[in-house]
DNA sequence: CTCTGTGCAAAAGATTTGCAAGGTG
DNA sequence: CACCTTGCAAATCTTTTGCACAGAG
């Protein structure tokens, strides 16, 4: 790992994925960010995503249709609705016992896993109701 | 779901995902789709692929870098190489009671999840191990 | 002063889509 | 015959990258 320098657009893209408690995708955080500094560009905010992702300050999931990032750094799942497209944390704990386990049985080296949970929110779920009725 | 109809294109999309043990991205089997048919065209295998995994047909893995499809089609986990970029299977059982409990806290109707541990296949920690020493 | 980081724009990938023609049921 | 599918190419969308200049340490 390099050295790494505290640029201002740096703190601003941190601070963009700390603001939100929902789990933004680059670009969103691109535009957050561009309110606040009108001249960063896309380049460095993904550039910085990557660099904080593996810095391990933010956490990078791998949701359908675009990656979002998260601030929380502790391992944890996520459930995406089909319906809005949101993602949210589950309230589950995350089990470290798999990842020694599948490491034992495959002799791979695991760094860790990513559970997600696919299906609709409360409010899509309701929604989808009333179009069957 | 709408008719599906079992034309000639369709039928070869699916075998090539059978015909392989690993985990193609979508370009692979576009690629072995045409070695059997040179006029098949990318539109046709991805329309194709995203028709066979809603329909249960294939399975469609989130792996960073690229989609993957499987053939099983009964739920199960998978290991990502970050080295090499391959994708397993991983000898873990699949756990629905995890769905039902995360359904049963938060309202979301779960339809499954995908989990994916991240790490290094014996292959590429040992091609790894030689680096650092 | 040195070297990393930035902005811009172009490039690179991956996937989707419009449309006319073809093939299935 | 109706209409789902295909091929092709263009369009989208997301992310990466080359390069000259700016700014952090």
């Amino acid at each position: 790992m390099g050295q790494t320098r505290n640029t201002r657009q740096r703190q601003l893209v941190l601070e963009a994925v700390r603001a939100r408690m929902d789990h933004p995708s680059a670009d969103e955080i691109y535009l957050d960010a561009r309110q606040r500094d009108g001249r960063i560009s896309r380049g460095t905010v993904y550039r910085n995503l990557n660099i904080l992702a593996e810095c391990g300050e933010i956490t990078h999931v791998k949701a359908p249709a675009a990656d979002r990032y998260d601030l929380r750094s502790e391992p944890h799942y996520h459930m995406y609705c089909l319906g809005c497209g949101r993602v949210f944390d589950a309230p589950m704990p995350y089990r470290p016992d798999f990842d020694h386990q599948v490491a034992e049985e495959t002799g791979f080296e695991i760094r860790g896993h990513q559970t997600i949970f696919e299906g609709l929110c409360p409010a899509c779920r309701k929604r989808a109701e009333q179009f069957e009725s």
